[in-house]
DNA sequence: AATGGTAATGAAAATCATTTTCATTTGTGC
DNA sequence: GCACAAATGAAAATGATTTTCATTACCATT
């Protein structure tokens, strides 16, 4: 019953715990793994069912998935060029937590993002 | 150039303000507007555009368009039954600036939500 | 090893929201 | 009326995801 591709899990661990099926198997490709895209779906909602990622939404709708547990991040984009800095959200964890309480949610998790121009554009 | 046709807004509206371009075109259908899809979702493209109307991400992907007021918030919404509950975010506007400056970032805006599970789910 | 049954696999087709293309219609100023 | 830009919508294209279905791998039991 478990569908829980080992290879696909490690290929999510190595991508940085953060990826879409799509870029999953197109990593996989490349690595020359021999794998079709519908294990890939499916390794990876057995993988939600068991609890050992979680889903979210990137802005275009595309799923990405993401190792439960590991520390999560946000990002600070350049609108120019696109470059990416991994920052720390003590404050929105804190925040998010509060909220959700303030309103009686459970199981909450959050997405923040932050986007402007760096230095160079 | 705008696009935002005022039908699509009104029925927007009347549908609680808060819904899917399908929804709103199979709205306007069974109400004998004559309409076509393409339009729908042009007219909402154009009303986000212009700050009117701001979009989510339901949990299978679909984009919904709700009405928002003007004060600049966050949204906590039920991963079960899609509620949105409008919150406060004066945490995260700080935690904004102060990352932007750190990395010399100017411009910056952001998003944040948070998502989880309602008392009644 | 042979058998049978169950689960895993993946190619191809189907689905569904969304976008693009393009020909047509509408509106507006001259 | 005439030209020209903008708006419209049907149909085709796109892209992620799911479903179908025939094949294969895996295991237990003879």
């Amino acid at each position: 019953m478990s569908r829980s591709n080992p290879r696909v899990l490690s290929t999510l661990e190595r991508a940085g715990g953060f990826a879409s099926a799509q870029e999953i198997y197109r990593l996989m490709q490349r690595e020359g793994e021999s794998i079709g895209l519908t294990t890939v779906y499916r390794a990876l909602q057995s993988l939600v069912n068991d609890k050992i990622v979680d889903v979210l939404r990137r802005d275009d709708g595309e799923a990405i998935y993401r190792l439960c547990g590991e520390a999560h991040h946000h990002h600070l984009v350049c609108k120019g060029c696109g470059d990416t800095v991994e920052i720390e959200g003590g404050a929105i964890e804190k925040w998010a937590k509060m909220m959700a309480e303030e309103h009686g949610f459970r199981d909450v998790g959050h997405t923040a993002e932050i986007f402007g121009l760096c230095t160079k554009c």
